[in-house]
RNA sequence: GUGCUUGUAGCUCAGCUGGAUAGAGCGUCUGGCUACGGACCAGAAGGCCGCGUGUUCGAAUCAUGUCAGGCACGCCA
């Protein structure tokens, strides 16, 4: 379905055509004063130079053109040479008719699908998540819901911390406290057992203090990187210690990542590359693309076009040891080789923007991708207390994702078992729903390249522009049509009808921007697009709900079609959040 | 120093890619409750869109200069 904008800028076009002018005068657009029109176009002044006429005339002439249109009820020409044009009924209603019936509710069917990777989460093994995971959790998701809903193959995958000196400290400190661990007797030749030593507590744990020695004590650091060495050249013990490290991790990561309502299609991690490296490092040298600089092997990257000095990606350390961008260009080649991507999207903190930048460059120009292959950096921006500085605990401590969780949920807890009587268990349930789309919502309505402002009183609140205030719309709606159905109504009978009023009217005109808005979203990878969208929906319903008695209705008919708009707003509605990552209850 | 980025109402943010009178929410003030769910709705006050110059019939939007904040600038990720 083409989207109502398309339909009309045809209609436009047309009669630009038909007055004597160039087609691309009529593009038409969302009216931006609804107080005159519903859509406007200026094409009229932006023709009237060429033309050499007032754009008052030529907006006149276009206008006689359409003055018996089935489709616009009214076309107005006015100074200076706007056309002001409002919608007919009868069109309009066709138009939600259809999105009806279409299984994405007017989002075109692709040709072509793109397979698409979004790059997200990348939290550390062994590390509890943080505040800083957050923002790439749930923009990524985000992201990932948009592109597949449009109807392309999207990938995510979670880019884990799993390799490197952090597990060599790990490692390192076990050892200390249990020496006696057959994983530490290089002469055991038996089976590992399948129980990890540790539980993911005693983990988080561990590793703060390991850090913390290795800073104080250079020769703690030196074993943490033998261990390291010993890991990355495949000493059994040290593999199985790992895979301990991993499972208990990713256990308790998968958890975590539930409660979000974060999944992952992949979960891969750094270490799943190590073993493409070296085969890279020598394809990178022997083509001439990599060579020595200051004992580092390096690729320039710097272009000609450039105004500013773009250091070289930096392949291999002094000391010959991988790095970050190693491990970046190896995981490009591998998703190359087994998913053939026309598209990789990082969701990454905004200030890697310089790192991923000289990635990209070096992947293109060693062509470890096609050249059509679309690489984005899609950068996030800092969550903030109230005090406008990064989110810190009370003693300024970083912030743990589950007690972040965890207070959201209380707050909702606490404001729902104050206005409504529910059993604990059932208040509980609804709180974490209600919470999450606070937390989301709050996050995904700023736009991702911003810092924001996390203020919890204001997410939480079910006034204004919240995921509560989303969320009570659609269990309104939802209770309506529950009524209905209970007072022995069929809700696969109610059918739209042309709108009698003005704030009905204005409801029909907002859902049928959904697919338009959906595309932006997905084109521009704007999460923030759906949440401006649904809110604007959300007002419109309750403006009309606000003035119209729905169940009383004596008009069969006219009860039958706003039903029928019910269904379609909370349908919209509905796929809306599950877009932006959440749900709404049956009641809250 | 170089580069990137942000600056819009008291506060938090939009602004659909250059259009008419710059919009929301919170907060403030006024009005509407035996409720298809009032966790809502209606209304008011509140803005040299950081500042200057330029392009244009027309600028919050584009260009340029400037001020202020944030961030990044080879062996961390």
């Amino acid at each position: 379905m083409k989207t109502m904008i398309e339909l009309l800028t045809i209609q436009m076009q047309d009669a630009f055509e038909r007055a004597g002018y160039e087609r691309q005068l009529g593009k038409i657009a969302l009216s931006n004063r609804p107080d005159l029109c519903e859509f406007q176009c200026n094409g009229a002044m932006a023709g009237a130079k060429q033309y050499k006429k007032s754009p008052l005339f030529i907006a006149q002439e276009v206008a006689a053109q359409l003055q018996d249109s089935q489709v616009f009820a009214k076309v107005e020409a006015v100074a200076p040479g706007f056309l002001n044009l409002t919608l007919g009924n009868h069109y309009l209603t066709d138009y939600l008719c259809s999105m009806r019936q279409d299984a994405k509710f007017g989002i075109e069917p692709i040709d072509n699908p793109l397979t698409i990777v979004v790059d997200y989460g990348g939290p550390n093994v062994a590390k509890p998540l943080h505040v800083g995971h957050l923002r790439s959790a749930i923009i990524g998701e985000s992201v990932k819901r948009i592109a597949r809903f449009m109807g392309h193959h999207v990938i995510g995958d979670i880019h884990l911390g799993d390799w490197g000196l952090q597990m060599g400290l790990i490692m390192t400190e076990l050892k200390e406290r249990h020496p006696d661990f057959v994983y530490f007797d290089d002469s055991y030749e038996g089976e590992y057992p399948t129980e990890p030593p540790f539980t993911i507590t005693q983990l988080e744990e561990i590793y703060p203090t390991a850090s913390r020695r290795s800073k104080e004590d250079a020769a703690y650091k030196e074993c943490a990187m033998e261990a390291t060495y010993r890991l990355q050249n495949g000493v059994r013990g040290y593999r199985a210690l790992w895979a301990h490290i991993i499972k208990v991790s990713v256990t308790d990561l998968k958890k975590n990542y539930a409660n979000l309502n974060v999944t992952f299609d992949l979960w891969k991690g750094e270490s799943d590359v190590q073993s493409m490296i070296p085969g890279m490092v020598t394809y990178l040298k022997e083509n001439g693309y990599a060579h020595e600089s200051d004992g580092a092997l390096v690729v320039d990257v710097i272009e000609d076009t450039d105004t500013k000095e773009i250091p070289p990606c930096m392949i291999l350390k002094s000391d010959g040891a991988s790095l970050y961008n190693t491990t970046d260009l190896a995981t490009i080649l591998d998703r190359m080789n087994q998913i053939h991507p026309d598209h990789i999207i990082y969701v990454v903190d905004k200030r890697q923007d310089l790192y991923f930048e000289q990635v990209f460059r070096c992947a293109r120009k060693t062509k470890l991708i096609k050249p059509e292959t679309k690489l984005t950096f899609l950068g996030f921006g800092t969550m903030n207390g109230a005090d406008g500085k990064p989110f810190k605990t009370r003693d300024g401590g970083v912030m743990r994702l589950e007690n972040l969780i965890r207070d959201i949920q209380e707050e909702m807890y606490s404001k729902i078992v104050s206005n409504r009587e529910m059993p604990e268990e059932e208040a509980r349930e609804i709180a974490n729903t209600v919470a999450l789309s606070a937390m989301k919502y709050g996050d995904l309505s700023n736009q991702a390249s911003k810092n924001y402002i996390f203020d919890i009183d204001r997410f939480t609140s079910f006034e204004g522009d919240t995921g509560p205030y989303i969320l009570y719309t659609i269990v309104r709606i939802k209770s309506i049509l529950q009524k209905y159905t209970e007072q022995g109504g069929f809700l696969s009978e109610v059918t739209l009808r042309e709108p009698t009023g003005e704030s009905e009217k204005s409801l029909m005109l907002s859902l049928t921007q959904f697919n338009a808005m959906m595309n932006s979203a997905y084109e521009e990878i704007a999460p923030h697009r759906v949440c401006a969208y649904i809110y604007e929906l959300a007002n419109a319903f309750n403006h009309f709900y606000h003035e119209t008695k729905i169940l009383t209705e004596e008009d069969k008919q006219k009860r039958s079609g706003w039903l029928a708009l019910l269904l379609l707003t909370k349908d919209i509605l509905e796929t809306c959040i599950d877009v932006l990552g959440f749900e709404a209850p049956e009641k809250m």
